[in-house]
DNA sequence: TACGGATGTGTGAACGTGCACACAGTAGGA
DNA sequence: TCCTACTGTGTGCACGTTCACACATCCGTA
């Protein structure tokens, strides 16, 4: 079990040796200070030389800073197969702190045991602060952030149990409302949604939102209520809103790949979009022009979401306070084809 | 600039302190020896009392080993959207760390700037071993992992400059001998591929297997090349097939994603599929159970590749000498609709 | 000449941990 | 009685870094 102790690498006393001079001065040339121009010289020379790396491991000991900041992404099987916007959040959080020099780790949470171990390595040093993705509510993580204090940014999924943890995201009930409300002007009237994820709050406000907007046209009977945000619960939701109601004019599918397979059920069924049905989805994903005819949907800023959540976790790193707790970015509606 | 330090932690001094005994005993609670009874009750009171957590930084330090193996991903922006098989690489390599009670660390590379950081977040002692998932030839983080001798394995890309660096995947070419073997055993006569990456290893092998499996029936006209893995390559490449040889019987798409955009020109040229002409794709991702037929493919096995690449780092962290350099996994042939 | 500031360099301490070692007490066997 | 083995605890040092401080030198000016 006892594992050998890597390689032994070059250190700040050993170029100091290297050059005859004192540690004291390579830590100069490393980090700023009165150094002469040979001295510089020398002890770059002898760094290239040696291979020097600065040891992040006590640096961070020392300084109480590691330059990185965690992603923590939860359920991520059902996130990466199905939700094309959990890559393009990572991508834009990365953006955002590679500009600020701090480095995105990604950390996974499938099991109870990442569960814990995640939660560990937030507390012991490693990151100075977490960007965490669509946590559920009794998360230990949560509790860590909290109870270290640990600056933080929640997407997706506010942490209902510690308010004051800054949390970005969309308005799910507006964006529905603007969908539905398009669905309306578009002149349908016997409009269904096909609704998923009703446990997590971004489904459940979803359903809220198109159920406002429709006001006395909305029919219970028209809802079919499937598990996930995926391409199978389209096809099996939509043949199930068909068999409820032939006459059906309109679908808010809750996610585009929802309407992806909505389209394939409307096809297996002869109807046409948007002829016989006018069809929308959320999120504006890849699905949407891949489609036939290309989705009408609402536009999910995914990207911006990460870089904002960085931008939320950076801010609190330098000493500002974070005076807006809860940010919703705007959710553009995109108008193509199919509705 | 300057920034508030954070909020400072109990230490094992403040618990020995608290509990009126030396650090070494608390030390000893936690890794193990000769501890009294009551010595241990009262110091495990006093943790969770004062709300102590190791720091992981002083550990490293150390111990010179971190519990933590990065997963470097390279251009995951293409990855992300178009290849659903890093998601399920990913989660293959977390299983088996977190098997090991090691935590997985995805670092993500888009820009030069991210390649320099990434390099020296690997080489400062946070992670005590790296997974790479398709790194280029010149990498410089390539050059950081043999330079200090990290332990490490690569996925999907060979690192042809450091021979000695295990590699784990698939054999291309072999497997694209396999599924136009079938193409061929199916009666198809006018053959065509659709050549994606050609930049890449995996593209090229996939070509050389074609054209291997083809003889004297390959034909360089019936040879679309498409710069990537995704969709809109395969509507593109299909269209283009189609224009040079209306007669096309049988295609080799190089990933699901082209098959899947294939699909949809062939529809478009309203011909049948496998009636008129036999597709099969490449990766058995979701794309080929979502299309209409279904598709005939070669399974990749994403979630092995990548926990067999952690088992790889697993075994040179624990000294073993890891033997077998290069690993190729079997890709067996799904059978489904599309030929 | 003396003095203050700017420039350049060395030294000691500390960050929080784990381990080797030292030490004390007890028990058992020669 | 002495020696050894085992249990339990305390102490010093090292991991590699940064920073505050001390010290040294040089220059310009009063």
């Amino acid at each position: 079990m006892s594992r050998p102790l890597p390689q032994k690498r070059a250190t700040v006393h050993d170029i100091a040796a290297a050059v005859g001079m004192s540690r004291g001065t390579v830590s100069r040339v490393l980090n700023g200070g009165y150094v002469s121009a040979e001295a510089r010289a020398a002890i770059e020379a002898a760094m290239t030389d040696l291979g020097y790396v600065p040891n992040n491991a006590a640096r961070a000991l020392k300084m109480r800073r590691s330059q990185a900041v965690a992603f923590v992404a939860h359920e991520p099987h059902s996130l990466f197969l199905d939700d094309p916007n959990i890559g393009s959040i990572m991508l834009g959080a990365n953006a955002a702190l590679s500009l600020a020099d701090h480095q995105m780790v990604s950390l996974v949470v499938e099991s109870a045991r990442d569960n814990e171990r995640v939660a560990r390595y937030l507390s012991g040093g490693f990151v100075d602060g977490a960007i965490v993705v669509s946590a559920r509510t009794n998360d230990p993580i949560i509790k860590v952030i909290s109870d270290l204090a640990l600056p933080a940014a929640f997407i997706g999924h506010p942490p209902d149990l510690a308010q004051h943890i800054p949390f970005v995201g969309i308005d799910n009930v507006g964006s529905a409302v603007a969908i539905t409300e398009h669905l309306v002007s578009t002149g349908r009237r016997r409009i269904g949604m096909i609704a998923a994820a009703l446990d997590r709050d971004s489904g459940i406000d979803r359903l809220n939102g198109f159920r406002d907007a429709l006001g006395p046209l909305f029919d219970e009977e028209l809802i079919a209520d499937v598990p996930h945000y995926d391409y199978g619960s389209g096809v099996k939701g939509m043949r199930d809103l068909l068999e409820r109601e032939p006459g059906i004019d309109g679908v808010f599918a809750a996610s585009d790949a929802i309407a992806a397979g909505a389209l394939e059920a409307l096809r297996e069924a002869g109807r046409s979009v948007p002829g016989d049905v006018g069809l929308v989805g959320f999120d504006d994903s890849t699905w949407a022009v891949r489609c036939q005819p290309q989705l009408t949907t609402v536009h999910q800023p995914a990207k911006e979401l990460g870089s904002c959540a960085a931008q939320v976790v950076l801010r609190q790193l330098s000493g500002e306070t974070v005076e807006t707790t809860r940010q919703l970015l705007p959710t553009p509606l995109v108008l193509r084809d199919s509705a």
